[in-house]
This record gives structure tokens, C-alpha cells and sequence, in this order.
RNA sequence: GGCGGGGUGGGUGAGUGGUUAAAACCGGCAGACUGUAAAUCUGUUGCCUGAAAUGGCUACGGAGGUUCGAAUCCUCCCCCCGCCA
């Protein structure tokens, strides 16, 4: 493997990578120096393959493993294949089922796709905790495990609060930071990354590391990104995400839904509109001298370019425009229906097509809607949850806001 | 091992024999308004049938039982929490 050479960050640009996206370094000064040293650092990232899909939320993370890429810098991306076994304590973590080979593979390729749209796969080691932890046996695990106190694990706040909130706690949870902190020896991490939420994980690793002989890591945290209902933060199983593989017209939307106060977190953790620009837009926020539609626009662009292309959002921003301000039809309803015509030119469609392609939960829920004013058959309201009005081909049902149906003659289909 | 507390709808949580499909809040959905899928306001929020209903079904950890009737009472079981050991 050849040396990559390292380019040591100016001034300015050293502010971009410590100061914008960041929490915590720490701790900062062993950062700096470490940057400046001109040594390859061994930037470590772990995951664990349970829940494949990526947020932007931790998107935030892995824009700062890029830019220290760019200046040369080793990314070591670690496959929790065991750790996942035993699931994060975030809060209210359920016991999780455990994941066969199979889905830990595919969950992990997955999982990896996306993180490559962000890292630069070229400067990124890839390995998974069973190299390791595979050849542990009980004496080691023990061993591990007796380097550290229970005092020391109820510092971790998740683990207090639960402890003090009288909810359990397993045993086997204890092991998840003491696996996480061993990975960072068996790959000699210079920095790891993660959440704030993880801050404790981290510590972990950086004091085992010290134990065992090496140099300790650095421990760099990034803001948790607030989720898209602007109180909890993004994650998947708040259903309060933007997944980077939404498609761009949702991914908009989603930023769209977002409630205004929280656009400039966005702004500042997963854009790189300068800081001076992204003060004024906070400035005009404040002020009120533009109309915050205005300023989640060109998020939602940004945003959109970014994980897309500018060709995408630019499409999505029209599409956007004439779905929800001018409120006509989108340019594509990507959900067909066909129906057989059998050569008239007009045909019923009942509630049951809704419920069918899952626009609503149950035939209940349609008559609801209907009394609600909110389905239209080829732009005429529907009034009466008997008397629906007939349907042509191309026929558009719309309901609600954003739920569109087409219907296309399935006669004519091959 | 001993004693005590507890398991309710997507979430929090009230409810101790009928007026309870189950308060309240959150969330969800819809409408109005707005140059936002923001904010705010209003409505709605188990399922099936029905024009509608004082119609049916499913639901309060699990299985049985008492009763005309049970989320509510009894028995056994499972799980969680605390204190003591």
C-alpha cells in the first residue's frame, strides 16, 4: 500500500474542518497537532449493519471524514457484524432480534453503498469486527470486561437515566462501548468519529487504547442532526428521517416539512454554504426581512444538489412549486392503475383501489377522507362516499396533498 | 429467597364490574389559512357492514374461570421494576 501524502491544513481551512459541523474535539489541541504533523491519521468510523439506510443526519459525520480525505487522510470503516448482536443503548433500544449472516451482509453492503456516496472509497480500509472478535474466547472477553468498573459504565448517561428511571439494563449491554473501544485497537485508530451520543463509546476506546500500549485516539463528535419533526433527533426508528437515498422530489419535500426554526442547523450541518453566508441567512431568519419559504428553498436545493444533482433539484423546486403553492398535478404520478375498460371509455373506480394501492389504511379511512374533502377524481371533489364520478384513462386521483394515482386502461397494456 | 409495585390503543398515560372503542396529551391524517409538506386554527383518528344507527367484530401481558355483563373480580402462567438478603 502506498503512502498517501498528507497536506497540512492553512489556517482557514483548519477553522472549516474544527469549528463548522463540530461539537467536541477531543481533545483539540492533540487534534491539531495531529493534523499538522503531516502523519496519515487512521480515521476510524464504525457502524452497526441492523438499520441499513443512511441519514443525512449521518451525513454530517461523514462530510467531515471526507474533507480530511481530501488533505490525505486514512478513513478505516469498521462493520459492527458483532456489536449489532447486542444493539446500541440508545434510550429506549429494544432487545433486537439477532441478524443471520445473510442480512448482517447484505444490511453491511448496503449500508456501505450509501456511506460511499459521501467517503471516498479510494482512501477507505474496510473491516469487519469478527476478524477480531472471532477469535476471542471467554478468558479474553473476561479480561476485557474486568478493566473497567460499573461506575465507570453509569457514567454513560443512557445508562444512568435508565438506571435511575428504574428501566433495565443487560448485562451483555455493558460489553457494546468495551467491543467498540477494542476495535479501536485492533486497527490502531488516530481519531474516531461519531455522534455526540456516542461521546462516551468514544472515551472508551481512547482509554483502552492507553491500557494496551498505543497511542490514544482523539475523539471527534458531530451534533446529532435534529429529525424532520424539529424535536427529536433523525433517526429511523422516529421515522422523523431524510434518508440520502430518498428519491430528490421527497428528499425536497421532506426539507420542505421542516419547521422553520431549525433550517439553520441544517444550514450549518449538512451544507457548505460558507459560515459568513449561512450568518446572514440566520440573521434574515431572525429579522424576518425574507420569507423563510424563501431560505428553506434554497436549503431544500442545496440539499437536494448536493445528494443528488443540481439538475435534480432544480426539477424537484418546479415540481414542488406546482404540487404544493399552485397545487395542480405533479408532472409524473409514478402509481398506476390498471383497469379494464373493455373498450368503453368511462368505468368505476370504488374506495377499494385506495385501500388497494395503499393511499389509505381501510375503506373506513377513505370514507373519512371523503368527508373530509380531501380525494378528487380527475380534479373534481369527491362528495359523496357512494357516488364516485367515472374515471378515463389518465384519470388522476388525488389525495390529500401529496398522494396521486393514475389510471391507465389495462386492456392496452401488454 | 422474602416483601412490595407494575404490564392499557403508534407513544406517554387515566380508568377498579355496565353510560368504555376506552379520558387527556403527543403523534398521524384531512381541511382552512399562508408565495413552505413551516407556524396557527378546525376537524378527524380500531376494523367490517350500512343512508344512518341504541348492528357486528377485534382490543387493555398470556391461558382459564366467576357474572346477564370484565380492561376492571378470581386462579395459574409469562415479563418488568424496587427494597431487603
Amino acid at each position: 500500500m502506498s503512502k498517501p501524502t498528507v497536506r497540512v491544513p492553512k489556517d482557514d481551512e483548519l477553522r472549516w474542518i474544527l469549528r463548522r459541523a463540530v461539537a467536541e474535539a477531543i481533545p483539540e489541541d492533540e487534534f491539531v497537532e495531529a493534523l499538522r504533523s503531516g502523519r496519515c491519521l487512521r480515521l476510524k468510523m464504525g457502524f452497526d449493519p441492523s438499520a441499513p439506510d443512511l441519514t443525512i443526519g449521518h451525513a454530517v459525520g461523514l462530510r467531515k471524514l471526507r474533507q480530511l480525505q481530501e488533505l490525505g487522510h486514512q478513513v478505516v470503516v469498521i462493520v459492527g457484524d458483532w456489536t449489532a448482536r447486542i444493539g446500541d443503548p440508545s434510550g429506549q433500544s429494544q432487545t433486537r432480534p439477532m441478524l443471520t449472516a445473510e442480512e448482517v451482509k447484505d444490511n453491511a453492503e448496503t449500508y456501505l453503498r450509501q456511506f460511499f456516496s459521501v467517503v471516498d472509497r479510494k482512501r477507505t480500509e474496510i473491516r469487519w469486527q469478527s476478524e477480531w472478535f472471532d477469535k476471542f474466547d471467554l478468558e479474553t472477553v473476561v479480561r476485557l470486561a474486568a478493566r473497567f468498573t460499573v461506575a465507570q459504565m453509569l457514567q454513560r448517561q443512557e445508562y444512568s437515566e435508565r438506571f435511575a428511571a428504574h428501566k433495565p439494563i443487560g448485562l451483555h449491554e455493558f460489553l457494546y462501548p468495551l467491543l467498540q473501544a477494542y476495535d479501536s485497537v485492533a486497527i490502531e485508530a488516530d481519531v474516531e468519529f461519531g455522534g455526540t451520543d456516542q461521546k462516551f463509546n468514544l472515551l472508551v476506546g481512547r482509554d483502552l487504547q492507553e491500557m494496551m500500549g498505543q497511542r490514544p485516539q482523539q475523539c471527534f463528535l458531530v451534533p446529532l442532526l435534529v429529525g424532520t419533526d424539529g424535536k427529536m433527533k433523525m433517526s429511523k426508528s422516529l421515522d422523523n428521517y431524510i434518508a440520502l437515498e430518498d428519491p430528490s422530489q421527497e428528499m425536497y419535500g421532506k426539507v420542505m416539512s421542516l419547521p422553520d426554526d431549525v433550517m439553520m442547523d441544517y444550514y450549518e450541518l449538512v451544507t457548505d454554504v460558507p459560515d459568513k453566508e449561512v450568518a446572514e441567512i440566520g440573521e434574515a431568519l431572525r429579522t424576518r426581512s425574507v420569507n423563510p419559504m424563501e431560505l428553506k428553498m434554497r436549503l431544500a436545493r442545496e440539499i437536494v444538489g448536493q445528494f443528488h444533482s443540481g439538475e435534480a433539484a432544480q426539477a424537484a423546486a418546479e415540481e414542488f412549486t406546482r404540487v404544493f403553492r399552485e397545487r395542480e398535478l405533479p408532472e409524473e404520478v409514478p402509481i398506476e392503475v390498471p383497469l379494464h375498460f373493455k373498450g368503453a371509455c368511462e368505468a368505476e373506480a370504488g374506495i377499494e383501489l385506495l385501500v388497494m394501492k395503499h393511499l389509505a389504511l381501510s375503506r373506513r379511512e377513505v370514507k373519512r377522507l371523503v368527508r373530509q374533502g380531501a380525494i378528487e377524481v380527475g380534479g373534481v371533489p369527491v362528495t359523496d362516499p357512494l357516488d364516485y364520478p367515472p374515471v378515463r384513462p389518465g384519470s388522476i386521483i388525488r389525495v390529500g396533498k401529496r398522494r396521486f394515482l393514475r389510471i391507465v386502461d389495462a386492456d392496452k397494456q401488454d
